[in-house]
RNA sequence: GCCCCAUUCGUCUAGUGGCCUAGGACAUGGCCCUCUCAAGGCUAAAACAGGGGUUCGAGUCCCCUAUGGGGCACCA
């Protein structure tokens, strides 16, 4: 790529919402470009639709790049040498190429109402062309653009678009494609209102940002010939393009968004929105990794890798062209592959602390601690430890129901016996730890004349009131003795 | 309606004319391990959308069809 230019790339939000998962891939790969060759990442809000303006989502969008780890060089909030950043800060600049480009012949005002704009539409397409315009003020005679102005028409400034010929346009993920002028419209450039179109800004920006890649969604595709047009009739140097494929719904239907947010077939909540996967108990660097996975591959067969790892090898050229659906059920597993293998013990205390508490348990950091080795290969996300091991927290035991105690051909009173003897055991047992335990509690079932299941199945529902947890014997150890027994004792008593 | 892009196991993907008896991963089934559940190990099933070309040879190149996606705003 170029030698001498940097690389410099963007993402450019408009604020009207969240940041949306498909929305933080597309940042992602123009952020992995960036740093990949040493570059910058430029944040830039695109707020030029006023009526569209969501309070607060700049902020939104801006926790959910950084919650993934996705840092910008400049932006609204840093500043740098190409600001302001926020595209409603920069009108006059707009405004100001909009006129030159209508000094130099290359666009044009049109004055027609929204009415009229929807007639000529309706024509169009009653006439089986494109909809759109006609271009029917590229012509007008002073007095009759003073007749409109006198109408009090205010009015929008048109891109003249070449009309015939074709011109070929260059993609980096695609290649070159050629498209017809003829299909090209005038397409409005500087709104009435004197805000600029996102055809106008965008290049305007992206050009006096010196930016060297543009990295957008595939459904701005269909503008890039506009866009060149644009390029060559500024005469500025063009950077280079790539639209990065979006994310399909988990059904295969359509693109992902906001709107098709619900659940999969299977009653599981499909998440969109950054916020929802970190509410939801998933690891940034997991997440990263996923949506990496997504489009572009590590090489090497190879599906887990630092982000880092990730810049290194990234390679916007050979990004896959098409759609993907959006494969969900690959987070659980890479989430579990951090919480596991690449996670300290450590960090996950700090992790796991948070939905325990949400859950409103008291947690004891030690005990914690001490139960992360246990539930690490049992959670895929971090508030998977709720369930599987809230109860070690809770500080009122919530006793299981006696058809959970008593086992496979028991009956209540025989139950109540095992627990009873358990409770002896557990009583002078010396060192209370899990393998002692275990070991005697083996014996404990042959001198019962029990089998392995009915005695510890019994014992470990007793001890954390759920038929699924982490192992008996672990938990016994860290609950220790006297809550253990004050647990099975609690529960023998419930099966008189 | 018109224009554009895409199409390999259920899903994410590898594959750039012979190395493909199409590889990996997730999910799924089986087995092993095992105090539940996991994790781990082994293993199984599972795909080049269809049809024409080009070529000694096509998943890989070309064309058509089908399907999916995107676009055709004073929204981005």
């Amino acid at each position: 790529m170029s030698e001498t230019k940097p690389v410099r790339t963007r993402f450019g939000p408009s604020p009207t919402g969240p940041l949306h998962i498909g929305g933080a891939r597309t940042a992602l790969f123009g952020w992995l470009l960036a740093r990949h060759y040493g570059g910058q990442f430029i944040l830039r809000i695109e707020d030029t639709d006023q009526t569209r303006f969501v309070e607060g989502s700049v902020d939104l969008v801006k926790n959910g790049l950084s919650w993934l780890g996705l840092d910008w060089d400049e932006g609204p909030d840093k500043g740098g040498p190409y600001g302001p950043y926020t595209q409603s800060e920069r009108l006059d600049l707009y405004q100001k190429w909009a006129q030159w480009l209508l000094d130099n012949d290359k666009a044009y005002r049109a004055y027609d109402t929204p009415e009229e704009l929807d007639a000529i539409n309706n024509e169009l397409r009653a006439r089986k062309l494109p909809p759109g315009y006609d271009g029917r003020h590229r012509n007008l005679s002073p007095e009759q653009e003073e007749a409109f102005i006198a109408e009090g028409r205010k009015p929008v400034i048109r891109f003249k678009t070449p009309q015939e010929g074709k011109i070929v346009v260059k993609d980096l993920i695609r290649g070159e494609v050629e498209f017809d002028n003829s299909t090209l419209q005038d397409t409005v450039l500087l709104k009435s209102d004197g805000f600029p179109t996102y055809h106008l800004a965008v290049i305007i920006d992206d050009h006096f940002m010196e930016i060297s890649h543009v990295t957008r969604s595939i459904e701005w595709f269909p503008s890039l010939p506009l866009h060149t047009h644009l390029w060559q009739a500024f005469g500025w140097e063009m950077p280079q393009y790539a639209h990065l494929p979006v994310l399909l719904n988990p059904n295969g239907k359509g693109k992902l968004s906001k709107r098709h947010a619900g659940f999969s077939e299977d009653g599981k909540q499909i998440l969109v929105l950054t916020k929802e996967f970190e509410d939801a108990g998933y690891y940034a660097p997991a997440v990263v990794n996923f949506l990496t996975n997504i489009g572009w591959n590590f090489g090497d067969e190879r599906e887990v890798f630092d982000v880092e790892e990730a810049i290194e090898r990234f390679d916007i050229t050979t990004v896959n062209p098409a759609n993907s659906v959006y494969p969900i059920e690959k987070l659980d597993w890479l989430n579990g592959i951090y919480i596991r293998e690449k996670m300290t013990d450590d960090e996950l205390v700090t992790e796991l602390q948070k939905p325990l508490e949400a859950a409103g348990y008291t947690v004891d950091l030690d005990v914690l601690k001490q139960i992360v080795p246990i539930v690490k290969t049992r959670i895929k996300t971090f508030n998977d430890v709720v369930d599987l091991a809230g109860f070690f927290f809770s500080e009122d035991f919530k006793p299981p129901t006696p058809e959970d105690v008593i086992q496979k051909k028991m009956d209540a009173a025989q139950t109540r016996d095992l627990l009873l003897a358990t409770d002896e055991v557990l009583a002078t047992i010396e060192p209370f730890d899990h393998t002692t335990l275990y070991e005697r509690m083996k014996e404990l079932v042959g001198e019962l004349g029990l089998k392995n299941g009915q005695v510890f199945g019994a014992q470990r529902v007793a001890v954390t009131g759920q038929t699924i947890s982490t192992p008996t014997f672990e938990t016994m150890e860290i609950l220790g003795r006297e809550e253990t027994r004050r647990r099975i004792q609690l529960v023998a008593k419930l099966l008189e």
